[in-house]
DNA sequence: TGTCCACTGGAAGGGAGGGCTT
DNA sequence: AAGCCCTCCCTTCCAGTGGACA
């Protein structure tokens, strides 16, 4: 009888997924069709079609919650058109058009890239020509970084259609002045032509925005509406069909992944991931196909996953604070004010070592605990004890252990002490 | 009915850190 | 080296406030 190696056990299993086909669930892939957006896909072509014919297309606005298929959506036209421009330049198209205008795309999302300076680089970059020095990452004055980008852009007659994924993100950190500089730009252009499309899943923005950024920007609107279940179901199908092997996966399975997915306000990218980590758990107990435990099993690995990821990689004095809520939340408090967790927090900077920021700082920290979905935080009054946020863990306790442990300062920590809170202390 | 607490959250600005320019 | 610029993180200052209590 001889070792068996390490892989050999695997090796025999047989993969569900096809050969070099798993990227076909994975987010970033942009499938050879879009069910259920036929309509908005023909909206947005007869918009960019003018770019084609060497026009300013109208700026648009795409606005829809997360997973509604935006982003997809403007990549999937994108894709078309240098199809297009490709058939066209073979002479394969059905038309009888001879030529079409350059198109460019720029895509850049905002959560990433959220400075006038970040976006007026990316910009300048896309376009510079050989041996022309790149636009640095810091340190031009700004008004440098747009002419730079100006003249880079219009070296050439052009079409350019600047996509801003998240441009809410863009508004809220920087301002609308960057969308007012590049709505602005065509003024100044004289062979290039610039468009933007907008994609954002927050429709109070524009209200926000000033009258003449927000009327030319939204020259056109585009709504996207979450998928239903039933709708989901036929973009997991069409998915599914490409990516596992024939008979690996059934129907119920597929109903499954799409009524979460339906749940979560019709987001496909959940439901598409879901059916991704089923099948990589199905596969790694060596199932010969996917059971609907396995969803379930994956759903709870992608939040777990998740809260564990968020939590790793806040910034160290988060990671005070919340160490702190967690503590009481072992304590069975769901009610913390303010002022007990910046008390906790101090306490916990001295343990640890470091010195503690103000409260007001700790007010904002704690804000972006609470957007991040770690902590609820909501403003209440206690009347003559004053207002102030109540404050409550909102995932699992022993999952933010899990990963605030991972901090090799956090090892050894003992739970503060909680102050006597005054409405207490009245008896 | 007014008071008053424990904050909330906006505004302004300082300073460090990235890097460029002269 | 000195002087800029942009961004990020933080502090300081402070006007504003919902509602229990007297």
């Amino acid at each position: 009888m001889h070792t068996q190696n390490v892989f050999e056990e695997y090796l025999d299993a047989q993969p569900l997924f096809n050969k070099n086909r798993r990227g076909v669930l994975r987010p970033e892939y942009i499938p050879s069709t879009l069910p259920h957006r036929e309509a908005e896909v023909k909206q947005l072509a007869s918009i960019m079609i003018t770019a084609l014919r060497g026009n300013r297309p109208s700026n648009i606005l795409i606005f829809g919650k997360t997973g509604t298929g935006k982003t997809a959506t403007v990549r999937y036209i994108e894709k078309e058109m240098a199809d297009m421009k490709q058939r066209v330049k073979e002479g394969k198209n059905a038309s009888h058009v001879k030529d079409l205008s350059p198109v460019d795309h720029i895509y850049i999302n905002c959560e990433i890239v959220d400075t006038p300076y970040g976006i007026l680089q990316n910009i300048g970059n896309r376009f510079i020509r050989v041996f022309q020095e790149r636009i640095p990452f810091t340190g031009w004055p700004l008004e440098k970084v747009h002419e730079e980008m100006r003249k880079n852009l219009d070296a050439q007659p052009r079409v350019l259609v600047v996509v801003l994924d998240e441009i809410d993100k863009l508004f809220y950190k920087s301002g609308d002045d960057v969308l007012y500089n590049l709505l602005n730009l065509n003024d100044t252009l004289v062979n290039a032509q610039v468009s933007i499309i907008g994609i954002s899943n927050d429709l109070k923005f524009t209200e926000f925005l000033d009258p003449r950024v927000k009327s030319r920007l939204g020259e056109e609107k585009l709504i996207f509406p979450p998928y239903n279940a039933q709708q989901l179901g036929d973009i997991l199908r069409e998915r599914a069909d490409l990516a596992f092997r024939e008979g690996t996966i059934d129907e119920e399975v597929i109903s499954l992944c799409a009524a979460i997915g339906a749940k979560e306000h019709g987001d496909a990218r959940r439901a598409i991931d879901l059916l991704r980590v089923a099948g990589e758990i199905a596969e790694r107990r060596k199932a010969e196909a996917v059971m609907e435990r396995d969803v379930y099993r994956a759903k709870n690995q992608i939040e777990l996953d998740c809260i564990r990821e968020v939590v790793r990689t806040l910034p160290e004095h988060s990671k005070v604070v919340l160490l702190g809520i967690y503590f009481s939340a072992k304590e069975g408090r769901d009610d913390l004010t303010t002022g007990e967790v910046y008390d906790m927090y101090q306490q916990l900077c001295k343990q640890v070592g470091t010195s503690p920021l103000t409260q007001r700082r700790i007010t904002d920290l704690i804000s972006e605990l609470d957007m991040l979905g770690i902590i609820h935080a909501r403003v209440i009054s206690k009347g003559k004890y004053g207002r102030t946020r109540e404050i409550a863990l909102s995932v699992p306790p022993r999952e933010v252990w899990n990963a605030l442990g991972e901090d090799h300062a956090f090892q050894d920590i003992s739970p503060p002490r909680m102050r006597i809170q005054s409405t207490i202390s009245k008896f």
